[in-house]
DNA sequence: ATGAAAGCGCTAACAC
DNA sequence: GTGTTAGCGCTTTCAT
């Protein structure tokens, strides 16, 4: 069913139909009984005009792009929810996709989406590479999470070097001087800020940092196993873990119980990324809580305002919180 | 930049360089020159053709919508992740969509979704309300983990009343009689064939089935958690629960952390739904799980032969298994 | 108060 | 081997 067959069965144009379907009667001084009759007809009919037409026509989709390595890491799927609710709000239809956590497969997620005309992009990149962003078509884009501070494009993200900076010197009050860190994808900025934040813990306490502690290259359960084991056979045994993602202790608590190695009586653990099941591990984990919700707000909120041009700052930091549970032994 | 500019920019017509461009070169006969010159000015102005454009000609979008209850569902995550790595391998692209549960919003989203020209439609309906989806435009649909057997849709999902029979079977034989059972929404199929396993399994124990001990509303942690502490508070306590969903096992789990009643010693445990963070909870969880990488696999294999006018098998079930871990105690 | 006609960017039937 | 033209379904300018 069609526009103009509408108008056929009706007697009338399809501009008139297309304007009563529009609201646009007042404007047209179309009459009540012409209008009156459209939208009955049309309902009858459970007429559905194309998106297709219309987007080509005017040249804009109300669709906006989301771009994520990984549904299934919780965190990310907890942003897509909350982004997808700010969004529908707005009136604008969201396009979730998932780019398997590989530059190439965003490359071509990217292309796919900019050929379906969407009006706006938020977008956590996938790894460190931005040679496929910079020639983007020129749409409103906000990056989430993840950024690169020398491109221009205006982002959302925890303050990822604070929240290193908390978790470390957290673990140092308790008594660990011997902090290993198992970070994730190395040339991710929220992986490089947390490792900064790390660092300048231990300058500030006047430990020196050792490369040797400094584990695991992915946000994955994998890599966080295959560190803890790595950890596990050093000589001289850190007493502390800062993990700087939830899948990565996932892998942790895995490989902690495979080899019986007790958390915290053996050694310490503490995260990033807060999981609705960290209080009914064994033990529940201390850690470093984004706050999701608000990211997704300003996210969409910093879209909308560059999508109806008005003015926006670049760089939106969201402070994250210390939740404190029984993973880290005190050994004052 | 349109075909037709790069026809202009050449001295072609708009044809040649669609021809070309769709690698329709050597069937229209069109000269080795001409068809290196199209692709190569194409690619250096960095030519992508309109996606809404070709699909109002063409009458395909190359497009399946996805619509689910709640990605941040981890069973939901999983199986879209598995879906959408399944189409892309058919060179479709998905289109994920969550409806938070609600019906209204679900048929409100298919709108959306059919008016965008969908080619087909991978749904797991969020309640037991069927008046949407029967008036929905002919398209091939398949249903997935949800479904309706009084309806001709073509499905997939785990066979959960056979999950329900073997959960309940495994608590009786560990010498459990006594078993609550915490249901999630009480109209979804799966939740009606998990509670006909435990029901059945209970009859054929010649134990009587008592309404009482049979709770809950929703696949949700705060139903696992008021469900909990509902039979903490029964005359007569249950030595086992059955929890029909992951989120709601959460919610046991937290629960009874809260009561400090311990699983399994005070009361013993078995969910559905396997997760990746089942191993590490205290205890353990022993569990029903599906298999959600086959349910997706089939589920595309079952669309992509609707769509392509192949011959299909209308039900398609597909077996848990039971994984056996620490938290239902032997009391035989 | 309503309509005719053009055009968004693409492809295909039908020329030559 | 390549081009002309029409049309997918919609909105809008310009007319009446």
């Amino acid at each position: 069913m069609t526009v103009h067959e509408l108008a056929t069965k009706l007697n009338l144009s399809s501009t008139t139909v297309s304007r009563v379907l529009n609201g646009k009667s007042k404007r047209y001084r179309i009459s009540a009984k012409t209008e009156q009759l459209v939208m009955e007809t049309a309902k009858a009919y459970n007429f559905r005009p194309s998106h297709l037409a219309r987007s080509l026509r005017l040249q804009q989709t109300h669709t906006v792009g989301l771009v994520i390595p990984d549904v299934s890491n919780p965190f990310f799927a907890s942003l897509a929810k909350r982004l997808e609710v700010e969004l529908r709000r707005e009136g604008k239809f969201m396009m979730l996709c998932d780019t398997l956590a590989s530059t190439s497969l965003e490359e071509e997620t990217l292309k796919i989406l900019f050929s379906r005309q969407i009006d706006g992009l938020i977008i956590a990149p996938s790894g460190g590479e931005t040679q496929h962003l910079v020639e983007l078509p020129e749409i409103p884009i906000v990056m989430i999470d993840r950024y690169f501070p020398e491109m221009e494009f205006d982002f959302v993200s925890s303050d990822n070097y604070r929240g290193g900076l908390l978790a470390t010197e957290y673990l140092i009050k308790k008594g660990h001087p011997r902090i290993v860190c198992i970070q994730g994808t190395k040339d991710t900025m929220p992986n490089k800020e947390r490792v900064r934040g790390y660092k300048q813990a231990l300058e500030n306490a006047g430990i020196r940092f050792e490369p040797g502690l400094l584990l695991g290259n992915e946000f994955s359960i994998d890599n966080g196993h295959s560190a803890f084991n790595e950890l596990a056979n050093m000589e001289q045994k850190p007493t502390a873990i800062f993990s700087l993602g939830n899948p990565i202790t996932m892998g942790v608590l895995k490989a902690a119980g495979e080899l019986k190695i007790s958390i915290p009586n053996d050694i310490s653990l503490i995260s990033f990324d807060e999981q609705p099941y960290f209080d009914i591990t064994s033990p529940p984990i201390t850690t470093i809580s984004q706050q999701i919700d608000e990211m997704g707000t300003r996210a969409v909120e910093l879209l909308m305002n560059k999508m109806n041009s008005r003015p926006t700052t670049q760089a939106n930091f969201i402070d994250p919180v210390l939740i404190e549970r029984d993973s880290v032994l005190d050994v004052r």
